[in-house]
DNA sequence: CGTTGACTTGACCGTCTTCAAGTTTAGTGG
DNA sequence: CCACTAAACTTGAAGACGGTCAAGTCAACG
């Protein structure tokens, strides 16, 4: 095992035919043909230490990966430093599809805890398309997905109030961590960010942001838990933020 | 001709073999193969006035369009009617793929010019993925970029000051138009929105919109003039933005 | 045991919103 | 052709929401 800046390549502990994911009901069935073809399309398994960079804007990957396990952050910056956070992810993502298809990352991302990832090669997403079209067009689903989910973000940050929005970011994470499992069997989802993080993704100053997610702690929608939220009223966070939620129905995995 | 809605089918002016579109220095290429196979893929054209509603959130749509002329712009609503405009649609942007691919659209389109949109089926796009892999590589490209726009228009709205974000979004739209000839020959492109989409897209009060465009226009950076802007010094919004700009290689169009 | 990163809190200030009252222009019907 | 209306734009004033500044506490870490 290789290891360099907080990342190494594993052998392959997670074959896709066991693979813990695709059993989860968030995720639609394969065929036994879908299987084998993603099998060989994945080339190993990368580990990426909480904190580090997996992908930086400007830069070009040779590679493209789905999350195995773990939390990251999508983001782009201001010449000036100045941070937005665009979207997490969480197991069953698809990363750096962007910068497969148009060549040049436009974002960034980074691990917020220890990211387990497939690795597959940019070259041979091509191939992909020609042989397999359902996974082809499933991988047009997951990008279609990813707009919806900007999509709302964008919604938010125009036209949302601070309360709103923070209780808006807190139940769009707990609903999709809880589909993939993230909660690791118990109940409620714990989700490890720190202020920072969420000031960066409500577009809003850290200051106000504490006070903000205080007024939440405060009717005990959520509550604080070593540097991570815990999510106990997703339902009352949702009311709050005037959102009905995400369909949930079956999606697909490569 | 029927006419309905402020919407009217008609016979196929422009065949695919003499789009208007496909020869400009925008797009990319295609075979003859291609060409051929968008030709019947293409069931028609659909004339949508100014003003009306062409897709609506929450519905389903058995079509699938590509804009040939005109002006547009994707917008979701909050419950109690705040809207926030979510990108525009130009000439040789795709819209309703999310909807086709997902089920249910997650957002409405209104036309802000009259609009020119050649129809496609939507039970006949999986069938574009398997007879051919390069347009469904095609389409797959136009999903990244709109994601590319929505992560841009993110940043803008979380992180840019009122000003930056006015001018970020004149230049974006610039560029975007003159790529594809909106400006219909003429130097200076000329934007048909009014304030409140302005303000609606920049996640401004309508008042607080209209004094910082007087900003731009007191420096002679955009102009005024009956009920549309005319972008004068680009170079000098992006500058204000902090905006690279978009990289203008050639994309697909479908 | 000093340093660092994360969180907290209060005070003050400015950007942006809301309210209110206008003007101008386009469209409509008498 | 003109009065009427609605939509779009304009402008000023007051106030709220959120930003900035400053000075803390606390836990983890080397």
């Amino acid at each position: 095992m290789e290891v360099k800046n907080g990342r190494s390549i594993s052998t392959r502990r997670y074959p896709c035919e066991k693979c813990p994911l695709r059993p989860l009901p968030a995720f639609r069935p394969f065929t036994s043909d879908e299987l084998a073809f993603i099998s060989q399309f994945k080339k190993g398994e990368l580990t990426v230490a909480k904190g580090s960079t997996v992908l930086i804007e400007g830069t070009h990957s040779a590679h493209l990966y789905t999350v195995l396990f773990g939390w990251g952050f999508r983001y782009k910056l201001l010449e000036d430093g100045r941070r937005q956070v665009l979207n997490y992810v969480m197991p069953g993502d698809m990363i750096g599809l962007q910068g497969s298809i148009m060549g040049e990352m436009e974002h960034s991302v980074e691990a917020l805890s220890n990211l387990m990832l497939c690795v597959f090669e940019r070259d041979e997403l091509y191939a992909l398309y020609r042989k397999f079209p359902s996974l082809a067009f499933d991988i047009t689903w997951l990008a279609a997905r990813e707009e919806c989910m900007l999509d709302e973000n964008l919604l938010s940050l125009g036209r949302r109030t601070a309360l709103e929005r923070a209780a808006y970011l807190l139940a769009f994470i707990e609903s999709r961590a809880a589909s993939v499992g993230l909660n690791g069997g118990k109940s409620p989802v714990e989700i490890p960010i720190t202020q920072t993080h969420i000031a960066d993704t409500l577009g809003l100053s850290l200051v106000h942001t504490n006070k903000t997610l205080r007024k939440l702690a405060n009717r005990k929608l959520i509550r604080w838990l070593e540097r991570s939220y815990v999510i106990l009223e997703p339902e009352a966070l949702r009311e709050i933020a005037r959102w009905s939620g995400s369909d949930g129905a079956p999606r697909p995995l490569v």
